[in-house]
DNA sequence: TTGCCGATTACCT
DNA sequence: GGTAATCGGCAAC
């Protein structure tokens, strides 16, 4: 019934392998009346740490904000963003290497109701199809900023019976400022989702719009 | 359907 | 004082 709760093994490893093996896997949030709310996880970007520009740990920056980010893999980094959204990101690798995934969708599983409730909205696909949305959809928020998603009863990921799906990347969202690291493939999502994040078209000649397979992917990033 | 823009505030320079 | 790993409403086409 609980099902297997993914390890400190899983998340020990490095951004990238861990943004792709995320896909398919079930974020479990219990609140305090002992609901849960779940949701299968279609949609993350791979923050790797000090030499991303795009990261909040680039060039080993650590303020209050992004001090999770320097704990050990398997702990959750949950930040505030343009006044009013709080973004949930799963901490990577060893305690003191500031590496992450931001969880940026997932498709609604469990507890519905509620999450229409939190979102003030009816459709299934309004409800977690963005990292601010699915935020608030599962009540993230600073409360949770820090907590080991490995030992945590109010947030972890469930591993999921089976993840086969065809999963795709491109460049990662919101982060122009980030120089030639903004065109780099770190987002990754499962192919045809309709509760994928919706961004329109990207103008960049490596990208043009195209979806590269994800199995290419070693050709671009891969952890060190 | 696409694109622009305001909302709103914690945190950093 | 400026900005941000976003979202939703609205105008224009």
């Amino acid at each position: 019934m609980t099902g297997e709760r993914l390890t400190r093994r899983f998340y020990r490893r490095g951004p990238v392998t861990v943004a792709k093996a995320l896909l398919g896997q079930i974020l479990v949030r219990r609140l305090d009346d002992g609901q849960e709310l779940t949701g299968r996880i279609v949609e993350t970007e791979a923050y790797l740490g000090t030499q991303d520009k795009a990261s909040h740990s680039y060039g080993g920056r650590r303020t209050q904000r992004n001090e999770s980010m320097y704990l050990d893999g398997g702990h959750a980094y949950v930040y505030f963003v343009y006044g009013m959204h709080w973004c949930f990101n799963v901490v990577t690798q060893r305690e003191g290497v500031p590496s992450a995934v931001l969880i940026r969708a997932l498709e609604p599983l469990a507890g519905l109701d509620a999450m229409r409730h939190h979102r003030g909205r009816q459709r299934l696909v309004e409800l977690c199809s963005g990292p601010g949305k699915l935020g608030e959809a599962l009540r993230i928020d600073r409360t949770v900023d820090g907590v080991d998603l490995t030992s945590s009863g109010e947030l972890f990921v469930r591993r999921a019976r089976s993840v086969a799906s065809r999963t795709v990347l491109g460049p990662r969202i919101g982060v122009d400022y980030a120089g030639g690291w903004a065109d780099k493939h770190l987002r990754f999502w499962i192919a045809d989702n309709p509760n994928a994040s919706r961004r329109k078209k990207r103008l960049h000649p490596d990208w043009g719009g195209a979806q590269q397979k994800a199995g290419n992917v070693a050709s671009n990033w891969r952890d060190a």
